[in-house]
DNA sequence: CTGAAAGCGCTTACAG
DNA sequence: CTGAAAGCGCTTACAG
């Protein structure tokens, strides 16, 4: 506690540092013209040990480490850095680390991006709340938990009416993983948009992918020449390119024979040829808005019933049918 | 300090936590029992507090958030779980946060990927280096610290070599952004390569790109006609896609009339028509080594001048005219 | 080989 | 409004 440098106990510099009452404003200024003229940062380590907080969020990411994570953690590091917080990072073997993070000392909350092994979770989720260790969800909320996702449902709804518009009659719906959550969310928008629109969804085909590229194509393989659609709607944008390379292969038209969409707007989407219809998630969005919510969490645990979601975004171009000619048309693998 | 669950002084239980000498066998068992039993784990912010480490290592990355980072922090992150440690990321702004990462306690070292502005990093470096704060250099390495990265130099020498025995005569070299160390080494090994062969790298021709899709295209409809190239690499796959697209419109058939290789293999680069060859890092390997050697780092100051370069892999496909028509040929984007 | 004591840098009742 | 004192959970000389 250098700060003494301006003759007053450490007690009342603590006392400014942490903004409590009953401080007199020229105290206040003294202390903090001293605090930044020495530079002074608190040990948080001190600080932690002496009944204050580490701000410290452990962010919990499955081994996956897709593409996604990078405007995500892009996110979360920003909101960070501009508020004073950090981010310890865990992905492998997170369920038994959040009990250790937490048991050191580590952190204050955890954001969790939760994926399969439920029970797991569950687990975990009882523990921390037995503690009153404030926690996020990411992409996979449970009702009773603060979460934050993207409107995967209203995504792949806002395509399927497109799609009604267009009047397609024979859909190709190709899924993702079949426990995957964000899969079944577009598989469920996409047939409530159809209904919206007076189209029976049990009329649709559907078809399980993997999210590869490879899968989109096999299932192509498979099951084109059986279903003879006129639309294909794949639920990431790596299966629509799997399922273009099988249509450019065997020479049908797209968007002239059968129309196509994905789901992500990956980096390539816009570069294909034709450029691929597709939903944009705001990821990064989603980063700042959780690492937001949660230094909010942190603080106010009168918060906790916090739901977000955030919508996605259509992306139309060429690859449904529309817009074929247009400058914007850049499509070019 | 709740192992006196065992009727022993916490300073007995201590040094049995930190494997120091001069204590009884049976009472190191006796104290590991009573710690597994109990499920203890030492509060970090004491242990860090009464002159123990923290067990942390910021993680330092500019905010590009490029696709590599995923193989990195993946790597980082294995490594860190199995040994107990833990990752603090900062990307925005790091270089005062770093300062701030110190004096607050946070960490005991950092692996830093250091790009641009190399004076703020000197400083940097400087005030780790006094304070004796170990740090781990990837990618862009400095004589005076430790530091790893991957072959550039040889990757590119090796795809030289490959080109020369091509015997391709007015070869096109696509840069990356001028600065980029990354892209200067791949320069340099390329033209060190063909030296090697006998082929004087002044006849070669080399022009500016940013690494982006784009560049790529817009390099070739600037030169490409003028250079009238046999072959052509570029300093990253998405450039070498984007020259590729550049050839397929205006009909230049690739590898007859024209090799092409990139550098990075890319998830899409055995994709293309052609399938590209390319060079492939290990940058998975590089993240659990760069953190193995942290860990060495932090427990021996000693090893203060390691340098570890980590072999690049040429990946040959069919764009530079090896392997047509051989069945693990796929490309069809 | 082990224990009692001091101390790491803070915060927080408790007095005044 | 401010200070003196105790305490957070550890480690580390210092004794024995």
């Amino acid at each position: 506690d250098v700060a003494n440098h301006c003759g007053l106990s450490r007690a009342t510099v603590s006392r400014v540092i942490n903004r409590e009452a009953r401080v007199k404003p020229s105290t206040i200024e003294k202390v903090n013209r001293a605090i930044s003229d020495l530079g002074y940062k608190p040990n948080v380590n001190a600080v932690a040990l002496s009944g204050g907080k580490t701000r410290t969020v452990g962010i919990l990411l499955p081994g996956t480490w897709r593409d996604y994570y990078n405007p995500l953690l892009k996110g979360l590091d920003e909101v960070c850095a501009s508020k004073g917080f950090y981010l310890l990072l865990r992905s492998r073997n997170y369920l038994s680390d959040a009990e250790h993070m937490i048991r050191e000392g580590r952190v204050d909350g955890f954001i969790i991006r939760n994926m399969e092994d439920q029970e797991g979770h569950r687990r975990l989720f009882a523990s921390l709340k037995k503690r009153g260790i404030p926690f996020l969800l990411i992409g996979n909320p449970l009702p009773e938990f603060p979460s934050i996702k993207i409107d995967n449902i209203g995504g792949a709804r806002k395509l399927a009416h497109h799609f009604a518009e267009h009047e397609f009659r024979r859909i190709l719906f190709i899924r993702g993983p079949g426990s995957n959550i964000d899969s079944t969310d577009r598989f469920y928008g996409f047939k409530l948009g159809l209904t919206e629109h007076g189209i029976d969804p049990a009329g649709m085909f559907s078809v399980d992918g993997d999210y590869s590229t490879e899968s989109g194509y096999a299932v192509m393989e498979e099951h084109f020449a059986r279903i003879k659609p006129d639309a294909i709607f794949a639920a990431n944008d790596r299966m629509a390119l799997g399922a273009l390379l099988f249509l450019r292969k065997h020479r049908v038209r797209v968007p002239e024979d059968v129309a196509l969409a994905g789901f992500d707007d990956s980096f390539f989407a816009e570069h294909l040829s034709p450029p691929l219809t597709t939903v944009r998630q705001p990821i990064y969005e989603m980063g700042t808005i959780a690492m937001e919510t949660m230094i909010h969490l942190l603080q106010d645990s009168s918060a906790r019933d916090t739901h977000i979601i955030l919508p996605a975004k259509l992306i139309v171009r060429s690859s449904c049918g529309c817009l074929s000619g247009d400058v914007s048309d850049k499509g070019d693998l």
